[in-house]
Parts: structure tokens; C-alpha cells; sequence
RNA sequence: GGGGCCGUAGCUCAAUCGGUUAGAGCAGCAAACUCAUAAUUUGUUGGUUGCAGGUUCGAGUCCUGCCGGCCCUACCA
């Protein structure tokens, strides 16, 4: 068989999150293909990187008053180690904000720009000033123009579902700053993508590189009419490389973000001086992209577009599976259900995942359902009881004397899993991984029935059989082998185990083939725990308890407040309670208000305690507040304070206000039903 | 609002191009066994294929409508 050369990507996480259990179906879904073509012996190399421009990053990284490339660096660290947790291999891990990528952005826009596919138009966008950004239309909330339904989004109103632009909502309000934003207009360059229409067509449509649930939906939602322009760039400011030939404009996130697969293999080609072009300009080489179906669109249309014009190999095939859910509802962070990577690795082993989603996965772009229940137990029935306990049951009889040096007759049982080789990577291939668990736990159905059948715990206690006994044990270990070369891909961890405990490392899948003899067999321990159910019920409680935990910070952030009060003015030393009470605080309403000519900060306030008490009070507020707008007002003053001489008269108390002084001050109002003379507790 | 995908046993999934009596695994039930992490082996229960129509000699599969779930939604379909 002649080698290939596989060259695999899966979608790049974005850099404004962490990795969670969903995001896991696809890296272990990738990872898992790409470990069984490296073992079956193929030239095959795992790119991904972090995606790491656009508006969130950009919004997300001043709300923590950082900058884009500390968030990205801090974001990048956490990818990484969920990744490793997960066993998930990268040949190369690198990020779209990277020279490399800026490079090959470079190549691909000269192409674009040379074909002639670059146009200029003007787009008409709301701005917010605050956040000094344009605002995407989910950012942009405000009154339906038609049926005048509050809180829509930019785009649509689900009230009445009519549909607008963000420019035409009543009252549009930034969801960012919660402030007015403005009309502004920009050039917007665009691709011409419909040149490439009927390449397209043929591409989509040949049946070689896209399932045909999705060649179907294409072909009846886009290539049936003339493609519209892409959209790709961006204006400043924006976290993003700036297009050369267009000062002011960045590419947009989706521009560059795919480009990073080719600029994830550069950097790797330049860190152990492998050659470029043969990966990516070389007819001989795959490119496999594995993605969500989220981003059909963008991996499906606009990238073959971008990488047949810029002269790259063309998708051998882009695998497109379906979502997570738990439970067989969308993952919920109440529920406790929306599990990062991270809580996942506090309480269960990696491994578990990692068979439970092969034995789900197939290659059909369905959702997936993690149903805990069955988690457990397919877990602890399949990997413990049925495969891991063939070593468990048998490895303790050889200790002393190892494997047989002949392997003996097993009545064919061995062949027949050998025989079996190529249908499970067969199945593997296509992405059926579902299919390849299946066979392989059929097969240990077959070697625990031999084991028995052949009683061989009767065997030990006769001393004139254990030569026979040996030979058992060598058909069970080998059998067990046989089944963990074919999990291999699955279970890179267990298979390691396996070839310690067997004193033969697991490196290729022919090893299926060829029965072991004659090797020690090391001291068996449990290669694999059972799953507990607390352990899973200790996950979801930590996932609910992070939940809870952001919600309440995301409820703070909303607000954007700063700690710069506080900073400017820091906290009094403690007092108590006595010491409060002492201090009489009493609703008022003031009946009258005159400047004080002479003041330059003071307004003579008269307060009403109600009945015919009266104060007299001078307060500093001259410069934010007219008299004739406070006349008749409740606020909250001092009543018990020493009145005290000033030039102008008494003032016989104080009025509490906030702020810095100037400008700034904020009269404190009771809430609606206060009356005056109510003392505030 | 527009659009896509899906709905088969308690659970998770099969079923070629429309073709015989809709199949597996897990769970459940019964038994055997005791080497093994309460593991294993044998037998077995379980179905009006979401609902209502239609096309056909024949429908899980094709068509229409409805119900439910998931997903997408770019100045668009």
C-alpha cells in the first residue's frame, strides 16, 4: 500500500472562552482519525491554532483593561491544557493574530486582488461612540419601526417579524455601552465570489469531498442564484490585521481565521524545516477539514473559493458533524450540563469521553446526545467489563511465566478478529466510528465467551494442566491485544498501558495481525476505573457552581462599573453600629431654594421635616443643580448635625449627595412612597 | 420572520434503490458461573416507525399538512 499524505485540520476555537464538552466532540472526533492514520502507518500531520481576531476579542479584552494580545496569550494557555487533558495530539498549535498568518493572509488577498475579485461599496452601519466601534446587528437592541414592540434585536423583530436594518429601530440603544449609537457610513470591501460559481457548483456537487446531506443544501440554498458579494473587511477600529492596499480597513474574522490551517502548517514547517509547497501545493497531498455545522457556509463556499484562486490544494473532503447536547437537551449552564473541559478532567478520566463519543459518533452530521446514564454504563460495561477485564481476568495467571513461545490453537479466533482489520478501518476512514466500536466490542464478546468455555480457573488448581492454563492466558492476552491495537485511536493511553503490561508497545495497527508469544507479562493493575456516579454528580455540581458563579460577575459587568470611585476615595475605617445610629438620617422636602449671590458653590435650601419642623441648610451644589428645579424634591439629609455658623447664616444640617464635587454631584431621592421626616435605618 | 436537519423498543442507534416477518447494544426479566473492578456467559420480554392523509402491487423510506426537538440566519436565501 502506497503512503499518504493526510494533512488535517479541525475548526479553530475562538479566544474569547474556554473548551467545553461540546467543543470536545469535534477535537476528539479529529484527533481520533488522525491517530488511526498515523498507526495505519500514514503520513499525517494535525494543524489547529486559535482564533483570536474580531469585535468580542476586541470588546472583551477593554472590559478587563488588558490588551487583545494578553488576553489572547492567557486564553491560548488554557486551550492548550484542556487540549492535553483530553490527549488531544496537535503536530502544531498556532494562532491567527501570528506573522505567519499575516504572511499567508498577504498571499491570499494579492490573488483575490489579481483576479480581479476586489470591489469597493459603502455600508451604512450604526456606530457606537463609547465603545468608539461599529455595531454587528445583535449588539444593537431598540423599538420595532413597525409594530413598535421595545427590546429588538438589529436585524428582525420577533414580535411581528418584519425585518429591517439596525439604522431603522426606534430609540436604537448599543448593547455595549447601553448608550445612543450613531448612523455612519464606510467603504466595505467585497469578494466577487460569483466568479467562481461554476467551480463551485462542480466542487460541491462532484460527491467527493462533502457529505450529501450538505451538497444537497447548498445546491438548493446558494448555487441555485448568483452568489452574493462577501463582506470582508472591516473598518478601524478593529482586532485584526489591516489590509495593506486599504489603510483603515481590517479583514474580517472569517477572512483570516481559516487561513490560519496553511499558517499553523507554516509555522510548523519553519520550526523542523519541512517543505511547504508538498503540503500545500502538491496534488498528492489530503487536506481533511473536520468542522461543525455551524460553519458550512464559510468552509464550503468561500474557502474553496479563496484557496482555488490563490492556487492552494483544494479540501479532499470537509467532515461536518452535528452538536452536543446532554441529556437530549442543549447544554445548560442551570443545569449544570454546559461542563468546561477543564471541570470534566477535576472528576473523570479522559479516556471515558473519548470511547463514550466514538461509540456515538458517525458519519452523518446528527447531533450527538451525551446522556449521562449511559455514559456510565456504557463506559463502565464496554471498557471495564467486557475489554479491560479480559487482561484482568487473565494476566494474573502468566505473571510468573509469561506468555507461551508458540501461540497455541484458539480455534481460529484470533484470525477471525485479524480478518476483521480492514472493516474496522474501513469504518474508522468514513468516520464511522460508531460502526468500528461495534465490531471491535463484538469481539470481545467472542474472547470472554472462549475464557468461559475453557474454565481455566479450574485449570489452576490442577498442577499436571498448567502448561494448558499458560496457553489460555496467551489466547485472552492476545486477543486483548489484538482488540487494543484496534482502539488504539480511541485510547492512546490505554494501549501504552497495554504494551507495558505486555512488554510490547503498541505502534502500528498490523500489529493485529500477528499473534505475541513468549514475552513477560508484567504484575496486572486496573488499566482503567470504573466510572462512580458521584464523581459524575461532583462534575455537573461544580459545573452549576461556576455557572452561578459568572452569572453573578456577567450581572456586575453589565453595568461597566469601574472601581475608579472607590480607587479615588478608598473606604473609611470600620465603624459600628452605634456609631451609625447616631447619626439621624431623615427623608426632606425641600420648599425652597435660593442662590446665594456671594456663594460660588452654595444654594440655600429650606428643608421641610414635615409638621412645622423646619431647616436651614447651605449645601455645596450650586454648580449642578437650579434652585427652581429642586423646589418640592425629597431628599435625604443629616438632621442631627451640629448646625453650624457660616457667613451667610446657620445651616442647620446636610443634604447627601455623591460624587466628586463640580459638575458631578448626585442628590441622594428616596424611593416613590418616602415622606418627609422618615428617619432612614 | 426565513431556512435546514431530525423524529424507529425505556435509552442510544441500524435498516442498500421503495421490496420478505423493522434489527443491534445497553437497561429490564430469568438462569449458569465464581478467574475477574457487582465483572462474564446463556436465554428472554419489549414496536400501530411522532400524528393525519396521499402515491404505489408494496412505504420507516416518496409527497402534503400538522406536532415536537436541534441548528443556521451575511445588506441573503
Amino acid at each position: 500500500m502506497t503512503q499518504r499524505r493526510i494533512l488535517v485540520t479541525a475548526a479553530l476555537p475562538y479566544a474569547n472562552g474556554d473548551i467545553h464538552i461540546g467543543h470536545l466532540v469535534e477535537y476528539i472526533q479529529t484527533d481520533i482519525w488522525v491517530r488511526f492514520q498515523k498507526l495505519r502507518g500514514q503520513e499525517c500531520r494535525f494543524f489547529c491554532a486559535d482564533d483570536t481576531h474580531g469585535t468580542a476579542i476586541m470588546i472583551r479584552a477593554r472590559q478587563e483593561g488588558r490588551s487583545e494580545e494578553a488576553l489572547i496569550a492567557d486564553v491560548r494557555e488554557k486551550h492548550i491544557a484542556d487540549f492535553t487533558g483530553f490527549h488531544i495530539e496537535f503536530d502544531n498549535y498556532g494562532s491567527t493574530n501570528s506573522e505567519q498568518n499575516r504572511k499567508v493572509c498577504h498571499e491570499i488577498w494579492s490573488a483575490l486582488r489579481d483576479a480581479g475579485l476586489v470591489h469597493e461599496k459603502e455600508v451604512t452601519q450604526l456606530f457606537d461612540v463609547q465603545e468608539n466601534t461599529f455595531l454587528a446587528d445583535r449588539f444593537v437592541k431598540g423599538t420595532c419601526p413597525k409594530c413598535k414592540a421595545p427590546d429588538q434585536y438589529g436585524d428582525n423583530c420577533d414580535k411581528c417579524g418584519s425585518t429591517y436594518t439596525p439604522a431603522d429601530l426606534t430609540d436604537p440603544i448599543s448593547t455595549l455601552s447601553n448608550t445612543t449609537p450613531e448612523v455612519r457610513t464606510a467603504n466595505h470591501l467585497f469578494v466577487r465570489i460569483e466568479d467562481l460559481h461554476p467551480f463551485l457548483e462542480e466542487w460541491t456537487q462532484s460527491g467527493q469531498h462533502l457529505q450529501t446531506e450538505v451538497a444537497n443544501y447548498l445546491k438548493g440554498h446558494f448555487l441555485g442564484d448568483p452568489l452574493r458579494d462577501w463582506d470582508i473587511s472591516r473598518p478601524a477600529p478593529y482586532f485584526g490585521f489591516e489590509i495593506p492596499d486599504s489603510p483603515g480597513n481590517f479583514w474580517y474574522v472569517w477572512f483570516d481565521a481559516p487561513i490560519g490551517y496553511i499558517a499553523s502548517t507554516l509555522e510548523w514547517c519553519e520550526k523542523t524545516g519541512a517543505d511547504f509547497d508538498r503540503w500545500w501545493r502538491n496534488p498528492e497531498t489530503e487536506v481533511h477539514h473536520f468542522i461543525g455545522k455551524d460553519i458550512t457556509y464559510f468552509h464550503t463556499l468561500f474557502w474553496p473559493a479563496m484557496l482555488k484562486t490563490a492556487g492552494f490544494n483544494l479540501p479532499e473532503r470537509v467532515h461536518i458533524h452535528g452538536f452536543l447536547t446532554v441529556d437530549g437537551e442543549k447544554m445548560s449552564k442551570s443545569k449544570g450540563t454546559f461542563v468546561k473541559a477543564a471541570t470534566y478532567l477535576n472528576h473523570l478520566d479522559p479516556a471515558c469521553l473519548r470511547y463514550y463519543y466514538a461509540s456515538k459518533l458517525g458519519p452523518r452530521l446528527d447531533d450527538l446526545d451525551l446522556n449521562l446514564e449511559e455514559f456510565i454504563q456504557k463506559v463502565n460495561s464496554d471498557l471495564v467489563g467486557k475489554v479491560v477485564n479480559l487482561a484482568s481476568r487473565s494476566a494474573k495467571f502468566v505473571a510468573d511465566t509469561g506468555l507461551s513461545d508458540s501461540y497455541p490453537d484458539d480455534g481460529g479466533l484470533f484470525e477471525y478478529a485479524a480478518s476483521r482489520s480492514e472493516t474496522i478501518a474501513a469504518a474508522y476512514e468514513v468516520c464511522d466510528f460508531n460502526g468500528a466500536m461495534r465490531e471491535v466490542l463484538a469481539l470481545a464478546d467472542r474472547a470472554n465467551k472462549y475464557w468461559d468455555d475453557q474454565k481455566p480457573w479450574e485449570l489452576k488448581k490442577d498442577e499436571s494442566r498448567q502448561a494448558e492454563l499458560q496457553e489460555i492466558c496467551t489466547i485472552a492476552l492476545n486477543l486483548f491485544r489484538q482488540i487494543i491495537v484496534y482502539l488504539t485511536p480511541v485510547l492512546p493511553q490505554l494501549s501504552e498501558q497495554t504494551g507495558e503490561l505486555l512488554n510490547d508497545p503498541v505502534t502500528n495497527w498490523e500489529q493485529a495481525q500477528t499473534p505475541l508469544t513468549g514475552t513477560l507479562v508484567n504484575k496486572f493493575q486496573h488499566l482503567f476505573k470504573r466510572i462512580e456516579e458521584k464523581q459524575v454528580q461532583a462534575m455537573t455540581d461544580e459545573a452549576k457552581a461556576e455557572a452561578e458563579a459568572t452569572a453573578t460577575e456577567a450581572a456586575a459587568s453589565e453595568w461597566n462599573d469601574t472601581g475608579d470611585a472607590l480607587t479615588q476615595e478608598p473606604m473609611s475605617a470600620e465603624c459600628t453600629i452605634d456609631d451609625f445610629v447616631k447619626v439621624d438620617l431623615r427623608v426632606a422636602r425641600i420648599v425652597a431654594a435660593n442662590s446665594v449671590p456671594e456663594a460660588d458653590k452654595l444654594l440655600q435650601l429650606t428643608l421641610s421635616l414635615g409638621g412645622e419642623e423646619r431647616r436651614n441648610v447651605f449645601a455645596g451644589i450650586k454648580s449642578a443643580y437650579n434652585p427652581e428645579e429642586l423646589v418640592g424634591r425629597l431628599v435625604i439629609c443629616c438632621a442631627n448635625l451640629k448646625p453650624r455658623k457660616m457667613r451667610f447664616g446657620t445651616s442647620e444640617g446636610m443634604v447627601l449627595a455623591s460624587g466628586p464635587g463640580g459638575k458631578d454631584v448626585f442628590l441622594l431621592t428616596p424611593d416613590e412612597g418616602a415622606v418627609p421626616g422618615q428617619r432612614v435605618h
